[in-house]
DNA sequence: ATAAATGCAAAGGGTTTGCAAAGGC
DNA sequence: GCCTTTGCAAACCCTTTGCATTTAT
């Protein structure tokens, strides 16, 4: 289920900065590290507890900060009021496809988007650092009709 | 300073919807419609109160949520924690580019960009229908040295 | 032994809601 | 006058913080 690798990974990394490698912070970055969906900071609390050890939420939201600050794992903001998590796989960058009537991310990669927004950037004067897309739109499943669930903000 | 005609607009759309056209409405309505700018709901309020007419946290955002349906107004999510607002321009859609170190955005619109959104889609069996593009980067005078302010939340 | 992490609960920021008072139609 | 809006304050959600206690090293 969950790679070895990445968390051998983050334990390295706490070695590194001298910061204690506790049950806790091993619970979470199991979850996150381990999951191929974006959690949220509930769902990451509820997973850990599913698996026996329950976490507080301030923990939770510590230890994502000290994901976060590994590289090992990144932020998205999906307009839903609140953020995920995921871990930085090894693609480069990605963009997102919202199912706006279950939640469902996909994700997809585009180098001529890439390179599109360098070039827009440059025509305006700005020094691009980096760009978000996200396309909302009816997923596969559930224009055939499956009940969906998650109501996201909407965002233009 | 306000574009009447846009008001006149709203004031329509109230009509039509048995909606009281109340001066606070108006107040709210002629600064968001007025603006050039993406405004907060705290700056919104701000501005009435600026010319006279000091409103309710809470009916500000009710006002938006009619100005929202009147199809007037458009909310953006620029990852800030809170949302902003601007008057639905004859523009149909466009992107933003936002400066990471003062916050200013600008805007601007490509076509291209709207069809590769609508084909990645298909090719995962999604039915598009909104999209959201924003680049990240450092505006021309923050480049040549002009001091900063705001802050955004960091988001891939 | 020491410095840091944990848990809890309280605080914090943006937004929403309940309800009595005010106001448009 | 009836029904909606307003304002205030309390409630809400997600997230952060303070502090006593537990824990890794």
């Amino acid at each position: 289920m969950s790679d070895r690798g990445v968390i051998d990974r983050f334990v390295a990394y706490l070695r590194d900065h001298n910061l204690p490698v506790t049950a806790q912070r091993l619970a979470i970055a199991e979850v996150v590290l381990g999951s191929d969906r974006h959690l949220s900071a509930e769902e990451i609390a509820q997973a850990v507890a599913a698996r026996g050890t329950a976490v507080g939420t301030a923990t939770v939201y510590r230890a994502i900060d000290t994901l976060l600050e590994s590289g090992l794992v990144v932020e998205r903001d999906f307009g839903e009021g609140f953020r995920r998590f995921e871990p930085a796989r090894d693609i480069p960058h990605h963009e997102h496809l919202v199912c706006t009537q279950c939640g469902r991310v996909e994700e997809f990669r585009d180098e001529r988007l890439e390179r599109m927004t360098t070039i827009v950037a440059e025509s305006r004067g700005f020094a691009r650092q980096r760009h978000r897309l996200v396309i909302h739109g009816i997923c596969g499943s559930c224009q055939r009709g499956a009940g969906g669930a998650a109501r996201i903000r909407g965002d233009a």
